[in-house]
DNA sequence: CTGAAAGCGCTTACAG
DNA sequence: CTGAAAGCGCTTACAG
């Protein structure tokens, strides 16, 4: 098996053409002759013979990797969403020949991501989350990386995509609203990740619309620890508040178990829905209604914004991708306010 | 910030000095003066050089890359282990100065990794299970690369790491048993995984020993969907069976979602294990006693043998890690039969 | 202890 | 249409 790899050095001389010829025969690029491509070509499969895509890319200052920044934080990165967004991007980096190389970083430290930019290993790169502070951001603008990042950011600068969570924070409220919700509370994690925020505006834009509404609602950010859940779940259940928001299937985890060890049933006494409609959720009794996003296909686009960009293209700066609320039995029928499918 | 990266020839312009004196300086390869050494390295400190890693490799015909291969099939990429493997193994690669290159396959299909070898991205990869038709592992000896399995593997020329499974599983049906029940049944996934029928030897083990048991056991193999659980379940709760211990969490998730429905209670009407600890099954109530497994720590392990044998030095063939058994609400004591807790 | 030169396996002006 | 040569940024025998 250990055979010396064919070089194009070897090809050149067995077929008594140059190199060149052999570059240009492989790569399209230059006037060749269409029959000397042909034997070339022939050459090439016979033999097996697949370039030094190192070697390719030192020559052309390439490296055909992609960076994947994924958070290293102990409960963040068991997420499914995580996992989701990678398959999609890895698909579509290896149908265009490119390989993804993985870069994980903790708050503020990316040293993982430095190495794969000073030892000049990729040639962009792909975040998978935004942050308020976002450090590994920084580092890639002010190094000059192209990158493209999963989630929402202010500065209008960077190119982004995200699923359209305001919309369908706003949606989701509004249809328990106009289901006669009269109180309802949303919980959600760290307001650091931007996609919390942008959460919350959702929820606050479902009563933009709706100044006569008199109902109570309330709010309860950066929680993350089951502990905490519990405390406001118990608070939540004494003041019958009538349906709970989860920002997360973690936390909705933590609602579903407090009623489960009260013996509180879903959705008879209360209401649950939740954000993600991810396996962490599935199998639960009851279902969970959720809001349900395409965490492949946002990968996938985001892998091809920065494909795009590597070839120099344009690319607008944001995508907003849909979303679907599944209704399930956590909740009572809520479809009749709009039950509209978003693209 | 886009001034042109620094070479080793500017250096060597810069100080006077030849190219291969400042790279000797940097690799500490080859006599230099120490005067001289000083110099270079003070320069480089100051102006923040970092070498090309991808022209270094190609003079020394490395990449500084390790490909991690994972299944990708929707519900297996999943699951929590995966990951916990891919940060203990992005972390001591990049202490040890290489980057991770991400391979999934999906049932013989990997093309993904077949390309990173024969572009020659990778110097040698890891493996995150071992299957019984193991195509990936195949490919990887065929051409000579060099690898570790993270699980068990027949062969014994590959350089293979595991929790010990059989142990494990041996220990836990032993405490049941010892602890006084008298039925129980064994769920697990594809035998097509070995890790399924590693776990299956420990649970034939635990009755080895017990030539006198005159309970009854039963076992389902290769079990996927929650529709087959049901229905096994279902079955087991008529045979008044007393405990049901599961390979997986996923499959945890289906039997307790089962108790749930039918309102068994747990441990009381019947009793269930499980084998992972993982985020799947946290905050379930009630908690699932189960082996604990430190998944990062084989995640470094494995990568250490590999960055070991990419070193040239000779590697043992297996390793076995340990365990612990987690007791919790959802068995009634068993401690009491063995407690040993494994290193 | 230090350097000139060849080499790793490609690409790409430049010239014909 | 084709090729000789220089170059990408390193390393490493070989010679001194």
């Amino acid at each position: 098996m250990e055979e010396r790899n064919l070089t194009i050095a070897d090809i050149a001389q067995e077929l008594g053409v140059s190199k060149t010829t052999v570059s240009r025969a492989m790569s399209g690029k230059g006037r060749i002759g269409e029959e000397t491509r042909k034997r070339v070509q022939a050459y090439i499969e016979a033999h097996h013979y697949s370039p030094n895509v190192v070697a390719k890319g030192l020559a052309q200052n390439k490296t055909f990797n992609l960076g994947l920044v994924l958070p290293g934080d102990y409960n963040i990165v068991e997420l499914p969403f995580f996992q989701k967004c990678m398959m999609g991007i890895s698909r579509t980096a290896s149908e265009a020949g490119y390989d993804v190389l993985l870069s994980m970083v903790t708050a503020g430290r990316i040293r993982q991501l430095e190495r794969a930019v000073t030892n000049r290993k990729i040639d962009g790169a792909i975040l998978t989350r935004t942050l308020a502070d976002d450090v590994p951001m920084r580092y890639l603008q002010e190094n000059g990386v192209p990158f493209v990042a999963i989630g929402t950011t202010n500065d209008a600068g960077v190119v982004q995509i995200d699923n359209d969570h305001r919309g369908a924070c706003r949606e989701l409220t509004e249809r328990l609203v106009d289901g006669g919700i009269r109180s309802l509370a949303l919980i959600g994690g760290r307001e650091e990740y931007i996609v919390t925020k942008t959460r919350l505006q959702g929820f606050e834009d479902a009563f933009e619309g709706r100044p006569g509404w008199n109902g109570s609602r309330q709010t309860f950010l950066n929680i993350e620890d089951e502990r905490e859940v519990e405390k406001i779940v118990e608070g939540l259940l004494t003041e019958r508040v009538e349906c709970i928001i989860c920002m997360d299937d973690f936390l909705c985890g933590c609602v579903l178990n407090v009623m489960q060890t009260r013996q509180i049933a879903v959705p008879e006494q209360i209401q649950v829905v939740s954000f993600y409609d991810s396996s962490m959720l599935a199998n639960r009794t009851p279902a969970i209604t959720s809001i349900r996003f395409n965490v492949e296909e946002l990968g996938k686009k985001a892998c091809g914004l920065l494909l795009q960009m590597l070839e120099g293209e344009e690319v607008q700066g944001r995508t907003l991708l849909g979303y679907e609320i599944r209704e399930r039995e956590s909740t009572k029928m809520i479809s009749a306010a709009s039950g509209i499918k978003r693209r």
